[in-house]
DNA sequence: AAAGAGATGGTCT
DNA sequence: GACCATCTCTTTT
């Protein structure tokens, strides 16, 4: 198949994100992240919010370093990293900065550019805003589950990507704190593209 | 419209 | 055995 975007190009002819662009601390990256494309499981989306994960954030798996789970949140920038909520769901992750730093970005909320009828499909019928706008709901409508943990998001050949149509990310984002944590809950790490914002 | 609760399983103490 | 980076359905205002 042959995933497209809003201006008719093909996922395949749009250039992976630049991995500098994820290099810098989670909470510096993940704002620029925003407004990059999502290609997975046959459907292409616009990453719309976003939050930041620190080793130094009791808030974080890396807050008490390597473990079996969270073993590619401390890989290098660029790879994804997918974990298990609540024994239910899967959230997926951008891997920012160095190896070893553990920092991450989590994929909060996505619009779905191509492939909507394959998101229907996991998804089940929903109002339309109510389809890939939180973690859990993201990963069932990508298709991203467990298996696909520590795959490079910046690799043409993966199975899962991130890729750059030259869409900026807002020069205002909305900001705030995180949802569903329970520490580090005053860190100001969330961050969202404003509704009916012009891209560019 | 808002609040509450159950599902469900891996991870960590 | 407790704690979840969630979601959906049900109940109550």
């Amino acid at each position: 198949m042959s995933p497209e975007v809003s201006a008719g190009v093909p996922a395949d002819r749009i250039p992976p994100l630049a991995r500098e662009r994820l290099l810098g601390d989670a909470p510096d990256v993940a704002p620029r992240l925003l407004n990059t494309l999502l290609v997975a499981g046959g459907v292409t989306g616009r990453i719309v919010e976003v939050e930041a994960y620190t080793s130094d954030d009791p808030a974080s798996h890396s807050a008490r370093g390597v473990t079996s789970r969270n073993r590619s949140m401390f890989a290098r920038a660029g790879t994804l990293y997918v974990y298990l909520s609540y024994g239910i769901h899967h959230c997926a992750n951008v891997v920012t900065g160095s190896p070893g730093d553990g920092q991450a970005v989590l994929i909060r909320s996505v619009e779905v550019w191509s492939g909507l009828e394959t998101v229907r499909r996991r998804r089940g019928p929903r109002p339309e805003g109510q389809l890939t706008n939180g973690p859990g709901k993201v990963c069932q409508a990508f298709g991203i589950a467990a298996r696909d943990d520590g795959v490079d998001l910046l690799d043409a050949a993966s199975p899962i990507r991130l890729l750059d149509d030259g869409t900026p990310p807002p020069v205002a984002p909305g900001c705030g704190t995180r949802i569903g944590i329970s520490r580090g809950v005053d860190r100001p790490w969330r961050w969202w593209v404003p509704q009916g914002a012009a891209p560019g």
